[in-house]
RNA sequence: GCCGCCCUAGCUCAGUUGGUUAGAGCGCCAGAUUGUGGCUCUGGAGGUCUCCGGUUCGAUCCCGGGGGGCGGUACCA
């Protein structure tokens, strides 16, 4: 094979591998928000990775661009599947094809990868873990006010300290109810504008005016066109925006910003019911809030929606401070099953990005030190007493202490240093000396670790021989646990 | 998608106003230390200077295009 046919080593872009470190994060995260779930009495579900494309709703794929959005492909039937981008699409497809077996209303918790065919970013890939609940089939403000309590709760389970969340809530149908009785009728227009009071928190109100406006031109030159709106218009949707407060005065100041359309007092009457219910299951105001400027996407939500924001002050690899922003969102979405069946079915839910929370809160040192631990390494001293190593390291599994034989071929001194490079809490060295006499030499890893901080003679240090203890072969195990119970890679690293 | 910037060793980056052997720090490997990781010292390996084409006696450097990355903007279920 030439150089030239050789592929290399890559992965595609916007795809990124995750090591141990990530994953037992993810993990974690992923099993804590699930028992929450199940909690709250929701079933878990699984479905196919892939959908047919028609199922998935908003992409449909064309001869000309089968994969703007999603990552589509044609079956042998000449069908297009495509890989499924949230767990919503396929929640609702599940929905309508089991709904008359289905117990009512029906609620189920999913996770799993889902894939975006979009510019990756930073902290923003094409493939990526979501969690997610939803209610299909009560149309109650209840069920929306208990998808946010278990959102607050799953935060909490998540590691997410208390106080370093909120729970962003709004509904469409105020901001309809406010283009109405700003006059907005026109559907592009109404879409310009939650497109613009989306960009609040980015551009600030300034720069929301332009684009409520005629437009905005940005530093890179780029002229961004405007929803036209009046200046009397924009300042009205400027001030709803404006107008989060605390749960109940925040009902209070929209009701005058609105003022009386059918739909905003709609809107109104369900926020009070979920303030009602939050409240009823514990959630103040310090964790879940009313904010008039959430808007979320364009597409399929019909009523509440909310997101989640992490409010931890974290900085990035090179310390510079990053804004962690929203690590899930939901909403309530009414017609997204009547797609199928024809029939509104109300339905309502939230997902967390796993990943994103995960890395959150890595990046805010929230991460447990004992996710990084390595096994007990048995260093292979005499290569014809194979069998005795891995009657150890056995031995050391029974006992529920993860351990490996070292299979590579290196020597003593390459041996300890993959131990060491494998955080691994110990070594056990069983060489001749032990063999002749029924012992075995144990070496604390972590305590090394610690003292090699204080130490500059490297002739001293090896003769020290920190941390190392001979034992009779069978306190083996006891002596192992007795390191393992002090678990101070903490205070070793 | 559009606009701008960038791409030299595994990583972070020097450097060459176009001239023949391209550098540093960190990391990696080995020895000092015959059965012992982290400190120190010594030595070593590692580069088609992002790729393809053009200009030139000669291109890592200049020009064009591709790819990848970063920032802004648009979109974001």
């Amino acid at each position: 094979m030439t150089d030239t046919q050789r592929p290399e080593a890559r992965s595609p872009r916007g795809f990124i591998d995750r090591r141990a470190r990530d994953l037992t994060a993810e993990r974690k995260i992923l099993t804590a928000v699930s028992a929450v779930y199940e909690r709250y009495g929701f079933e878990p579900l699984e479905t196919p990775a892939f959908e047919y494309a028609d199922a998935l709703g908003k992409f449909l794929p064309d001869a000309d661009r089968p994969n703007e959005g999603v990552f589509a492909l044609q079956d042998d039937d000449e069908q297009w599947i495509a890989l499924r981008y949230d767990l919503t699409a396929p929640l609702a497809r599940f929905a309508a094809q089991n709904w008359e077996t289905l117990p009512k209303p029906f609620r189920r918790y999913a996770f799993g990868t889902v894939w975006r065919n979009e510019k990756p970013g930073p902290g923003r890939y094409r493939e990526f873990t979501q969690c997610d609940a939803d209610t299909v089939g009560s149309a109650r403000p209840e069920a929306d006010a208990e998808i946010i309590a278990m959102a607050a709760e799953g935060l909490v389970a998540a590691g997410v300290p208390e106080g370093a969340a909120v729970l962003k809530i709004n509904n469409r149908k105020l901001l309809n109810g406010l283009m109405a009785a700003a006059g907005v009728a026109d559907e592009g227009q109404k879409l310009a504008v939650l497109r613009a009071v989306d960009k609040l928190d980015r551009l600030g109100p300034d720069g929301v005016r332009l684009l409520l406006g005629e437009g905005r031109l940005d530093e890179s030159g780029a002229f961004t066109k405007g929803a036209g709106l009046n200046a009397g218009a924009a300042e009205r949707v400027l001030a709803f925006t404006a107008a989060g407060a605390g749960r109940a005065e925040t009902l209070g100041r929209l009701a005058d910003v609105i003022g009386g359309s059918a739909e905003g007092d709609e809107g109104l009457a369900e926020l009070a019911a979920i303030d009602a219910a939050l409240t009823s299951l514990g959630l103040g105001a310090d964790r879940a809030i009313f904010d008039p400027a959430v808007v979320r996407g364009l597409e399929y939500y019909t009523g509440a929606v909310f997101e989640a924001e992490l409010l931890l002050g974290t900085t990035d690899d090179k310390g510079q401070p990053v804004r962690l922003g929203s690590v899930g969102g939901g909403g309530r979405y009414d017609d997204l099953v009547a797609r199928f069946t024809g029939e509104r079915t109300p339905a309502t839910g939230f997902s967390f990005g796993i990943s994103r929370l995960a890395a959150a809160l890595r990046a805010a040192g929230r991460e447990a030190a004992a996710d990084l631990r390595g096994p007990v390494v048995v260093i292979v001293f005499d290569q014809t007493r194979m069998a005795d190593y891995f009657a150890v390291a056995g031995e050391l599994r029974g006992a529920g202490v993860p351990a490996e034989v070292y299979l590579g071929a290196s020597g003593m001194k390459a041996q300890m240093k993959y131990a060491d490079r494998r955080l691994s809490p110990a070594a056990v060295i069983i060489g001749g000396d032990e063999f002749a006499a029924g012992t075995a030499t144990v070496k604390d890893l972590d305590l090394g670790r610690a003292l090699s901080k204080g130490v500059t003679d490297n002739a001293a240090w090896r003769a020290e021989r920190p941390g190392q203890v001979t034992i009779p072969r069978a306190e083996l195990v006891a002596t192992i646990r007795k390191i393992l119970d002090a678990q101070s890679l903490d205070s070793a690293l």
